[in-house]
DNA sequence: GTGGTCTAGACCACC
DNA sequence: GTGGTCTAGACCACG
């Protein structure tokens, strides 16, 4: 699947599916009504243990971002792409500030981080995959 | 002093008062030879265990960022302004990149990303003390 | 036929029909010697497994509610009314004891209580249909 | 402490622990700002794999509940006591909805629902402790 | 087959 | 000491 998960990132496994689901619904590679793979399957894929995966998705369900459908798995709900738009509006939005808040706190000019923003954005639009590998708090 | 602590955020307390000290050399608020409280002083001034604060101080010492002097406390580096600039440097790329990434990974286009940077960056420029309160991770 | 059933509710879909068909015997709906729906037509009527509805109607062979007909279906058995009102009455009396419990150990006085309780009575008596949709647990 | 716990009730142990503390920050057994029993501390009265408390605590973290502090434990907010009281007002009333609901299905009267209310009512009234032993749903 | 709960035990970071 | 995460393996109910 579509899964990159770093077990030695700070940020824990489970969290990291939580968000990558949330990205795929957002970015349309999860459709509402969709099914998502069972936890046993993920797990074994992912070499990592069900109770990890079942705690994402239950994550998930809490987020209204999955419904479990009894005996049958659990199903990307409707109207998840609302509610995961919204939430990586704000995740952006709070790094982006964080950094700025970084940026200006440690003296930095607003045109030496205007200028690396662009350079960065840059990077990224020029790669043909641009999916991230490590991402260290 | 100039620390802004939340014993409640996700990065530990030593790790703030680390990054806040390191800021506080890049921008000048801490210059090469002066002296850091102390470790009982800001235990008491931030209502903090003092064994966190002198963990900060002790992470800092290691980083090269502060030199213990016998009996008299602990002082910042003459050379520390450019280590610290350099940490800063890569902290804020580091937090732009993760941005980035979840941006793009979410489907959201560049120029959202851009407007939504420059509308952030406009926010701030406007403020006059450009210190953030909550840093969610 | 009078069954509403959420597949999406805590309490199991077998279940939640053998309660309706307890509950449709006591009021009179199912009658002494009347043929139930058979597992094929309810199955299709509700949209769900036929081992589900099979399940539920063993249930309630076991609760001497229906009996088996060879070759013709599952008839109610003419005692069945008095089963089945003893076993409404026992639930009605547990969900009633229930909320008591959790009114008074939460520290809802008495009179709050009632007051409660007749502005539900309340709201019932004036509807028409008294069914109720969501069932949480 | 004040937690009664039965392992072969329907509703799992972490969600009776959960619907405990809410009663008891209700009725103000627990107060804001006071600390919970840590995990293991708990984990060793009830009995309960830690785990399992450790869960529950979360649980309740996330209905902002309690508030965990770095390193020293679990705290009661001081705001819980609204959310808990809303919750509690919501859980009862939906309780009684149900009895309502099956009572009216099944052919109950008003009346003789009212009167088996009452009577549930003065059992309790006249007891010292209020507290219900077997929850079965 | 599915998810849900629980146990036992381990390791980590923080204070 | 505290909570947080993860693993391994078990059992259950549901469809």
């Amino acid at each position: 699947m579509f899964f990159d998960i770093d077990p030695n990132d700070d940020v824990p496994m489970y969290e990291q599916i939580v968000r990558q689901v949330k990205l795929a619904v957002t970015n349309g590679l999860l459709q509402g009504g969709q099914m998502v793979p069972s936890v046993r399957h993920l797990s074994k894929e992912l070499a990592i243990n069900p109770n990890t995966i079942a705690r994402a998705y239950q994550d998930l369900q809490e987020d209204r971002v999955l419904d479990a459908v009894r005996g049958r798995g659990m199903m990307v709900r409707k109207d998840a792409i609302k509610r995961c738009t919204k939430a990586r509006n704000s995740m952006v939005e709070e790094t982006v500030r964080r950094a700025l808040g970084d940026a200006l706190a440690g003296g930095m000019s607003v045109e030496e981080l205007r200028k690396l923003f662009e350079s960065e954005l840059a990077n990224r639009a020029s790669q043909s995959l641009p999916r991230r590998k490590h991402q260290t708090r």
